[in-house]
DNA sequence: CAATAACTGGGAATCGATTATCATATCGCC
DNA sequence: GGCGATATGATAATCGATTCCCAGTTATTG
């Protein structure tokens, strides 16, 4: 329970983020807080160490972090603002996929195109 | 059909591949042909420009190169070797993953474990 | 074979992401 | 309030991936 402001703020936003977020993302989310780049992957550096967060590859841009309390899940890359957003719910089959003599022990489903905000919104 | 003989061989090479290769992979399975690496990136840059290529990001490790005249396929990447393996064949049910408001213009899935020759081959 | 254009390899240069450093600011505790 | 430990922000340093640059090599055409 070492934890002090900054690195609390981080795991904040974090935890109400609606997808995992990279270094960058939280720390723009961040701006005007003050805190520092170097604060931010701080943070999630000790938050993975911690069990606390998950360090996820959605596609392109890198690393993205998310708490690890939730459920599995999978996400949407919008194309546009590419920011990744949390799917529910999983997909049937996998298993069908894979050849002789391999062993799955996990899998990743990420679907690509054009959010909400981004399609409609303004 | 402007292309030489180094470029010939990367993209032989490719072709030739059980799945997309990076550009290093590439580079390694050409050692001894005294291929430089600058040419393995001239020809995959070029073959991309061409159509000939498809830039496919797996997971970790950057961008992976394949044929872009593949059909519809995902991957298998060994945790262990790190080498990402073509797969046949697709799975059901993604549209119910979309959130109201998404469109979705593409998918990708990856299954992780452990390849044939990792988990039992020498 | 000559002349010109394209290709090549090696190493320097660049770029973005992440980490290390250091002086200062804060916290927990007495 | 005073102290030792820890956290913080700014910036420099590092690291891997990719591109740039240049001089030498090879292909093309006539």
């Amino acid at each position: 329970m070492r934890r002090a402001k900054q690195q609390l703020t981080v795991l904040r936003v974090l935890g109400e983020a609606d997808g995992p977020l990279s270094a960058r993302e939280l720390w723009s989310r961040l701006s005007g807080t003050g805190v520092g780049l170097a604060t931010v992957y701080r943070a999630l550096r000790r938050g993975v160490e911690e069990g606390a967060l998950e360090p996820v590859e959605v596609l392109g841009g890198g690393v993205r972090y998310e708490p690890k309390d939730r459920a599995h899940h999978h996400h949407f890359l919008c194309s546009i603002c590419d920011h990744a957003f949390d799917l529910f719910g999983c997909v049937e089959g996998l298993e069908s996929l894979i050849p002789d003599g391999f062993q799955m022990t996990a899998h990743e489903v990420v679907l690509v195109g054009t959010c909400d905000a981004c399609a409609n919104g303004a």
